[in-house]
DNA sequence: ACGCGCATTGTTTTT
DNA sequence: CAATGCGCGT
């Protein structure tokens, strides 16, 4: 035990953890709660396959569900066993199908060099399909039809197979089918079909199946609690007949139902596999027992769970801190001030993340560690690859490699403009089509002079475009993808495109930069000597999320999706809000708000020493700001495991004067109100409602003297306001409310109330034009 | 065919 | 408050 390769491989694991890695052939289902060292059994137990079982590092297949994943378990086996892990096939599931599917694409309706569609390029395939059958945009969005049918994907339902229940249900009936053929016309496949075409190649094909079955003898899953019934049916047939299949999961950590995954999956394996063998890691050696306690509060409120007995030899630890902001704006920087005096204490940047709901709250963090001066990374959201100037070239490039590509021939046969419009557009489509020709086929017959219904003009400009299309083709053939870049983009001239489409030197200067870092990854792609088809897929499946954390001392902001399977010492969860966390698009079913629930929970157990919730009083939304609620969640955690609210357990002056603001009683006395301590806006709320129902309009008084304006919210008090925080205020249409802030702007008065009807919230209102009363 | 201006409209999470 | 989309005038 003490040297060699053995040795290593199972120091410092515990029992559990060691008959996981050791475990033999055949099904075993690793149950492991957050913590509990899952990545490290898998990655132990691939080096142990390898290095003492003597399995050959190519007859395994690691499936994980993100490259980022992907990527560290490479590195971690690596550095386990040495150097010699080539062939060994660790990936995404869908990265490992396009790679099997370039392959093998004989046993599917494509060719070799399919390209990717993502999200954006379906929604245009899907805006063409419900065209082409005149289904009215207005009426159903290609969103919602494009979900019906990726649902439908997922469960493996074909498009001669999809039976529409209703009468929206009927249109995606006819839109999936059009859509399937425009991708297949396309030599496209979306990211479900690389797991649907790789289950129908297999299924029908005895001899590929028994190919790839003797090729990966084990199988290993990562996150199995996230797999959709095509996973699964992937993972059946890669383990066929052996099953010798390894799965990793944790039914409380899953969070992608929304495409499909099913965590019930692992209740599944476990009747299909009745001989597996099942692991329970139940100790956690992440995060104190306060984190451990909380995560477990909020969690346990789940009903459909199997309950588990999570334990950590770190007793204590400190409390985790509740915090109620007034807005968004207050709630970074309350955050930012968090993180400087941790630092102070001699916490790293790097030791701390900040976590949110959805992508676009990182807009106030982010200016916040501008403002700050606290470096950050910023993982994810609107990224690179959806900027439009890459988009652009992307497409170029996929034209370049497949013509027939239609998507991206439509967004490019006009960009930059060379006077092809829509309707020269549609007539060459519609030709093609009718012709039953591929638009690769339709341009070169149109370059010989074809009979066709285009006009002259338009021909001419087909012809043009079919000539460069060719030459570039002809260079893609020969040159560095460099050259072809350097040479698409001058004969486009679109760098002066840029210039135009920039409202100001800025964005063009931010546009070119992004330009240039798509050169620089082309010239890397060169190095490493990767075709233009292999460049375009890895692009393809390469998402923002995997941003890399490199070794600098930033702080992380990222969404709670893309914090799974990592930690930090200092996590900082911010909008528990109702609305935001559950999410207002999942509180319609109790499946969804467990799911909710479940995200909650990820985040909370990322957090290694100490966990911060915050919420906000009233955050800005799309139009202006509207005010919020804390999550319902945190009234599940127990109060003595928490620290800082309500009153005046926080130092910052933002929640003090907040406080004050909204808060009309001295103080809160005992636990219980502690406990139940509403915000000030419900109190608001409920007090307005009181007075009304009691026609007490004195009672109103009382709250106008407890209220203070808000310090430094805005520039300085109007020079001759009309309204004034506190004031009750009547409305026409929004009825009772009372004015939180008001000031002065050019020749007006902007002045915010919140209404007593919940309908209306918080709005922000002009006095000349509002035809407000005081009360 | 193009460009401007107005209107609408959307708003989760990711491969 | 975007970003997109449409209708109009040129």
């Amino acid at each position: 035990m003490t040297q060699g390769p053995t040795g290593d491989l199972l120091t410092g694991l515990n029992e559990r953890q060691r008959a996981a890695v050791t475990a033999g052939g055949g099904p075993v289902l690793v149950l492991a709660g957050p913590g509990s060292g899952k990545t490290r059994v898998l990655t132990r137990r691939i080096a142990y396959l390898i290095n003492e079982m003597q399995i050959a590092p190519h007859t395994i297949m690691a499936v994980t569900f993100t490259n980022k994943a992907a990527t560290e378990m490479r590195h971690r086996v690596q550095a386990a066993i040495g150097m010699h892990t080539r062939g060994l096939q660790i990936g995404t599931f869908h990265a490992t199908c396009a790679r099997i599917l370039r392959i093998e694409y004989d046993f599917t309706p494509y060719d070799q060099d399919f390209v990717i569609y993502d999200t954006d390029d379906q929604l245009n395939a899907v805006g063409q399909a419900m065209n082409e059958l005149n289904v009215d945009r207005k009426k159903f969005s290609p969103r919602a039809v494009l979900s019906a049918i990726s649902s439908a994907k997922n469960e493996m339902i074909l498009p001669h197979n999809f039976v529409g229940q209703d009468y929206f249900g009927e249109i995606v009936s006819r839109v999936y089918p059009r859509y399937q053929s425009i991708l297949l016309d396309s030599n496209a496949l979306d990211f479900d079909d690389l797991l649907v075409q790789m289950v129908l190649a297999l299924r029908h094909n005895p001899v590929l199946q028994e190919k790839y079955q003797r090729k990966f003898a084990w199988v290993l899953v990562d996150e199995f609690q996230d797999t959709n019934t095509v996973q699964y049916q992937l993972v059946e047939l890669f383990g066929a007949p052996q099953n010798n299949i390894f799965v990793v999961g944790d039914e409380d950590q899953s969070i992608y139902a929304f495409r499909g995954a099913d965590y019930r999956n692992v209740a599944r394996f476990r009747q299909d596999y009745p001989e597996a063998s099942v692991i329970m890691l139940e100790q956690n050696y992440r995060s104190t027992q306060v984190v451990l306690d909380v995560a477990n509060a909020v969690i346990s409120r789940n009903k459909h769970r199997t309950p588990k007995h999570l334990f950590t030899d770190q007793s204590g630890g400190d409390l985790i801190t509740l915090h109620e902001a007034y807005d968004d704006g207050y709630e970074a920087r309350y955050v930012m001030e968090e993180i400087e005096g941790l630092r102070r204490h001699g916490y790293d940047y790097s030791d701390m993340a900040v976590m949110y709901r959805t992508n676009p709250q990182s807009r106030a963090l982010e200016r916040a560690c501008v403002e700050e001066g606290v470096p950050y990374t910023l993982v994810g959201g609107v990224g690179f690859y959806k900027r439009r100037e890459i988009r652009d070239i992307l497409a170029y490039l996929r034209v370049v490699q497949n013509p027939n590509d239609r998507v991206s021939f439509a967004r490019i046969i006009n960009t930059p403009k060379r006077g092809i419009g829509k309707k020269s557009l549609e007539s060459f489509q519609y030709w093609a089509a009718d012709q039953n020709m591929s638009y690769g086929e339709a341009l070169l017959k149109l370059m010989d002079g074809a009979d066709n219904p285009l006009n002259s003009r338009a021909q001419k400009l087909f012809k043009d475009f079919g000539e460069l299309l060719f030459q570039w083709r002809e260079l893609a053939e020969e040159a560095p993808l460099v050259i072809l870049y350097d040479r698409v983009t001058s004969d486009i001239g679109y760098h002066l495109y840029i210039h135009d489409i920039s409202d100001n030197d800025l964005e063009a200067a931010d546009r070119t930069d992004n330009l240039n870092e798509l050169r620089g990854l082309l010239v890397q792609a060169e190095e490493d000597e990767i075709s233009l088809v292999d460049f375009l897929g890895e692009q393809a499946l390469m998402t923002d999320a995997d941003t890399k954390l490199d070794g600098e001392d930033r702080i992380t902001l990222m969404t709670l999706h893309a914090a799974k399977g990592l930690e930090f010492p200092i996590v900082f969860i911010t909008g528990v809000e109702d609305g935001l966390l559950p999410h207002f698009r999942s509180m319609e079913s109790q499946d969804d708000i467990e799911e909710e629930r479940r995200l909650l929970y990820v985040g909370i157990t990322r957090a290694m020493e100490r966990l911060y919730l915050t919420y906000a009083f009233k955050r800005t939304t799309w139009g202006g700001s509207e005010a919020r609620e804390r999550s319902n969640f945190l009234y599940d955690i127990p109060e003595e495991l928490t620290d800082g609210l309500p009153n005046g357990l926080n130092s910052d002056r933002s929640y003090q004067s907040f406080r004050q603001m909204t808060t009309w009683e001295p103080g809160i006395k005992n636990d219980t109100d502690r406990r139940i301590a509403r915000s000030g806006l419900d109190r608001l709320r409920q007090d307005l409602q009181r007075n009304q129902q009691q026609g007490k309009s004195s009672g109103n008084d009382a709250v106008r003297k407890k209220i203070i304006p808000f310090p430094g919210s805005e520039p300085e008090p109007p020079a001759d306001p009309q309204f004034h925080t506190g004031m009750s205020v009547y409305h026409p249409m929004f009825g009772d409310g009372m004015v939180v802030e008001s000031h002065v702007i050019t020749d007006d008065e902007e002045v915010t109330v919140v209404f007593k009807d919940k309908r209306y919230g918080v709005k922000k209102l002009l006095a000349s034009l509002a035809n407000l009363t005081v009360q």
